[in-house]
Parts: structure tokens; sequence; C-alpha cells
DNA sequence: CTGAAAGCGCTTACAG
DNA sequence: CTGAAAGCGCTTACAG
């Protein structure tokens, strides 16, 4: 374990002052070509890396990013992480991902960590529950946040959603046209925005048609595939329905599997719909529709979005309240 | 912006010193009963949380592991993930996942970024290309890592890997036994160990059963959808093959999508098999045969090794050179 | 054009 | 049983 060179044996080494070796690696004030040469080349002697930490304890900023997701293995946010991360590099931060699986007391804990090391920002799909303690969090440590896909109630901020009742309404009206009257809808977990929204859309379709609603149609999942097979099952159990919209990517290869499993041919039998669109929609049995949400732009828009509270001073940030909308797209395969 | 309480406020609020509230806070020496509830008393009243960035500082330690994977679009690293995150956090350790893009100047840059930030452990799946600047690191600032699902050349470590030339030996045999003697193969990027081993796997079967290895059948990818569409396009147009093995999951989607397109009949026209098991490989059309990862198993034996190796002393660690096989599993279902 | 020095918020030998 | 103080490796007003 050699010693690790730290800002004090360049400075040394250079026969400078440490303030002098931060300006240059920082560029943060004028420094003559000559030491600034010095300083350079004692660096590369001692194969010097400035510790980031302690520049992070000193000056509150870190070029780093924070993200997180309710759940690490789902494409859609993975898909966005990709995007984000991307842009975020442009710019020269990094971001680290992490994953509270759909629980508010992880994500606190992980807002708290990331706060503690000095993260620049933080984006977040937040799970459902009181997020109040962003604003204790906030008062005492300002840090620029912005909500994705979701945000929590009660709470100011800047959001990126997407046009969850518009896509909803597209997807049941489409049925409504294939004259489909006995719809069912599998909704995501209850308590978050996207969830009570995308509901919101089926039952104005409804609505707007003269169709009347009916709870036996309406199943609550959890976002995951188990759910989506076994509610599916339920529906077809107890009811008639002939046309079946999942809100949400894992919930709808759980439908799939079930409708397959059984032989319930779709969409003959029963047409299905799904949210978020990707690679492996077009090769099931039957290519998947789906309302598909426009990833790309939602990371482009969010890393847009935090840069500009970044760069804002503190006193302005905390009465930001802004939602912006994404359009959602009806990608119309053979399985409706 | 309310100021900050700091370990400073909570040791004058209570009388006494920062050193004792360190204590209490860390469990790191006897305090009095009567001192120690003084203490936590006067951090509740404040809402004091320690920093952590100052604490590991001092410390070099961080409770935080990072998981640099190749591609967080990826099924199967997302997927595992999630494992090691909740391994991880029984142990009280929080995970950072970054992103290096199959791009090994973005992975060392991650490097340096987790190791400035004092992390206790690094998780990775090296991309293709150098690594010996892990050894000038390791060197200077020893930090446990275990590499994934690939092992770069020429370093010393410990790596969970997969068996993978008897996976890719199954499916050939496979392929083999229902009468197929040629046989495709798209592998993923060249430079990459696993990449190398299913080829090798693929070899062995063919030359064990006297079946020549012809070149023409050999397509390098680089592990993304589009790479499997065109070289699966190539592949057809090109060569007489009857079954095709795709090494990678989202190649094995592009592979399917272009055979559906062209009404390619799967498994009749040509037979395929995928590596990697998804939930949706259930739905596609037909439903999807793969050689399965444990991917349970990987995250839970990375935490494992990982956990040992930040438990020893640091002059045992650097030696250390394992490797782990996890067995892979042939899941047919009806697209071979 | 550059330096001396305080300070970020902790931990930890040393001392009693 | 506890404290005074050095120090982790930087940044940044202040001063000249």
């Amino acid at each position: 374990m050699i010693k690790i060179a730290t800002i004090k044996d360049v400075a040394e080494k250079a026969g400078v002052s440490t303030a002098t070796v931060s300006h240059v690696i920082n560029e943060t004030r004028f420094v003559s070509e000559s030491t600034k040469e010095k300083v350079i080349q004692s660096m590369k002697e001692l194969n010097y890396k400035p510790n980031k930490l302690a520049s992070s304890l000193r000056s509150k900023k870190s070029n780093i990013i924070g993200f997180i997701v309710p759940d690490i293995a789902n494409f859609f946010f993975t898909g966005i992480a990709h995007y984000i991360e991307k842009e975020l590099k442009q710019r020269g931060y990094s971001l680290f991902i992490s994953n509270s699986d759909e629980n508010i007391e992880n994500e606190k804990q992980q807002f708290e960590k990331l706060k503690a090391h000095f993260v620049d920002g933080i984006i977040v799909a937040p799970a459902k529950g009181d997020h109040s303690f962003l604003v204790d969090m906030n008062k005492e440590n300002e840090c620029p946040i912005v909500f994705i896909d979701r945000k929590p109630d009660n709470i100011k901020g800047v959001s990126i959603l997407v046009d969850n009742v518009n896509g909803s309404y597209k997807a049941i009206t489409h049925f409504i046209e294939k004259g489909h009257k006995k719809i069912g809808i599998i909704t995501g977990l209850p308590g978050i925005t996207s969830t009570y929204e995308r509901l919101e859309g089926y039952k104005k379709a409804l609505a707007d048609n003269n169709i009347p609603i009916k709870n036996g149609y309406i199943k609550i999942g959890d976002s995951r595939f188990d759910s989506g097979y076994k509610l599916t099952k339920e529906l077809v159990k107890n009811t008639d329905i002939s046309a079946l919209y999942v809100t949400n990517n894992l919930m709808c290869v759980g439908a799939m599997e079930y409708l397959n499993d059984k032989d319930i041919t779709i969409p003959d039998d029963i047409a299905i719909i799904g949210f978020d669109d990707y690679k492996w929609a077009s090769i099931t049995n039957p290519p998947l529709s789906v309302i598909s949400q426009p990833i790309k732009k939602i990371g482009e828009s969010t890393v847009k979005e935090l840069m500009s509270l970044i760069r804002k001073d503190n006193n302005k940030k905390i009465n930001i309240n802004k939602t912006i909308r994404m359009k959602t797209k009806f990608i119309i395969r053979e399985s409706c």
C-alpha cells in the first residue's frame, strides 16, 4: 500500500502553495504559465488524483446526480436511466442510481445518503407515501429535485410526467370503437399519481361513450409480473370481459402469460393493450399493442430541468412548482 | 436555508466533547448511560444527521458499494443488481449503480469516482479493454473488487462467472440431437470472456459430433438489438442454417423479430435458442428456449465474496485469484 | 501573480 | 469514563 499523493505533496514538489495547485486543477484563478507547468509536471510524476470527497466536503459540490428508481428491474426506469446518464455525461456529471423498491423508508434513507454525499441534484420516481420529509430536508440543505413518472402529494417541485389520462383514453376508446363494451383494467400500485391518472382515463373513456363503469372490471395490482397473472385469472374467471387494459409493463407480461396458458386467444377471445413499449413487445404472441412513453425525451427533459434548477440561486428554488407532460403514443400491433 | 446541525452543535448543547458524541453515534467506546441520554436528546432536538462525507473522509469507509454495469438497459444486469442490492441492504450497505456503456474509459472514470468516495467495495462487469489501471489503483488505495459475468485479462481477482462453455454445449447438442447440422451463432462483443467462452462451447459441441465448423455460420454482434436483427438477416440471406443460437438476450429479440418479419417459421424453418431467461420469454411467438443464468444466486454469491474480501486485512487481498462458476440451466420451450 | 491559514464535519490516537 | 486536539484532503476568502 503505497502512500497516495495529496495536494500537499504536489505543492511541495512544485514549490508552490496548495492554493495554487487547487487553482490549477480547477482553473479558478489565473496562474502563470511557468508555475502552471511546474504544477502539472509534479502532478504527473506523483500520479496525483484529486480526492473528490475532500473537495466535496469543502465546496459542497460533487458533480454527481442521484437517481432513485422504485424498481431497478423495471425496463421503463432503466431505459430512462440510460438516457439520463448520457445527457448528464455531456455536461460533466456522473449518475448514481439506487433502488427504493417502492418503499418510502428506503427512499428516504437514500435521499439522506445522497445528500450526505453532496450530490448536486436528485431525480426520483417517488414511492407511495408521505414525502413531507422532503420539505424539511430542503430547508436545511437545498438540493434540486426533479420528480419523474409520478409526483408526491402536497409537495411542490418540478415533475416530468406523461399524459396518462389521455394515454388510457386512447386505448379504451380504441377498444370501444372495435365494439368492446366489457373492458377490464389492471392498474399499478395505489397511492401513485400515474396509477390514479391511468384509471381516470379509463373511466373517462367509458363515461364519454355511455358505458357504465363496473367495479368488478377494475383490478388493483402491484406492478409486478405475478399480480398481472393472478388478476387476469380473476377477471377471466369472475367476469365476461372481452378486452383488457394493463397499465404497466411487467403486469402485462403476466396477463399475456395467463391468457396463453389457458389458450385464450388474443385478440379474438380477449383483446389486450399494455403500457410502455419494448423491443420484445413486437415478438410476443401476438405482437402487443401498447401505450408508449417517450423515454428518451423524458430523460432529456429531466436533465434539462435539473440543470436549470442547479443554476438558479437557492432562494428561488423552493417555490418552483411545475409539471411537464410528455405525450404518449398508441402503438397498434395485433393484440387488439 | 436553516443552518444544518453539526456534531459540534450537538456536543455544545449536551455539554460534552465531540469525541463523546461521535462515540455515541458509532458505538465505538463505552459512554455512561446518563451522558448517552443527554447526547441522544440533543441530537433529536437539533434534528442532527451525521455528515457521512466528513465521516468517510476521516475513516476511509462509507458503507457504500459501487456496481459498474456495462449496459443499464440490459435486463440481465439490472436483474442481478436487484438481488445484490437486497443482500447488501441486509448487511447495512447501500448500492450505487453506474453505467459504463461497455466503454473502458467510462469504466475507469467511474472506478476513480467511486474510489474517491471511499466506497467499501466495487462490483464490476468489466468492459473490453486493458484493465491494468486496476493494479495501480489497488496499489495506492486498496478497495475490494469482485468481477461479475466476465473477467478482465491478466488481472487477478475474484470473479463470479457462469459455465458459459457448458451452457452453449447444451444448446448446440440439443440442436444436433434434433437433427440440425447447419447451426448459426451470433455472439456478443469480442474481447469479453463470456463471448469467447460461449463460442467455445458452440465449437466444442460441433467438434464432438464431427460437424465441421463453418466460419460463415459465426457472426460477431455487439450485444444490442439491432445487431441481432442485422446479423440474422445476413445469416438467412447468405447461408442455409436451420438453427440459430444467440448468446445474448437483446440480440435474440432482434433475431426473432427478423424471422417474424420475414415469416420464417420458428422452429420449423429455423430453430432458435437464446441466452438469459425473462418473464417475457414465455410469451414470445413461439415461447423461447433459453440458456438461463441464475441471477439470484449470482447476486448472492457476489455479495458474499465481496464481504469476505472487505473483512480480510489488506495484505492478503492483493493476491487473491478465484473464479466461481455458477451453473446455467437449459429451459426448453417451443422455439427449438 | 501567489501564499498563509482557516475551515468543511467528522474520527481517533493520546492522555488522564 | 471522558476530553483536547490533530488530522483526513481539499477550497477559498483575505492579504499583499
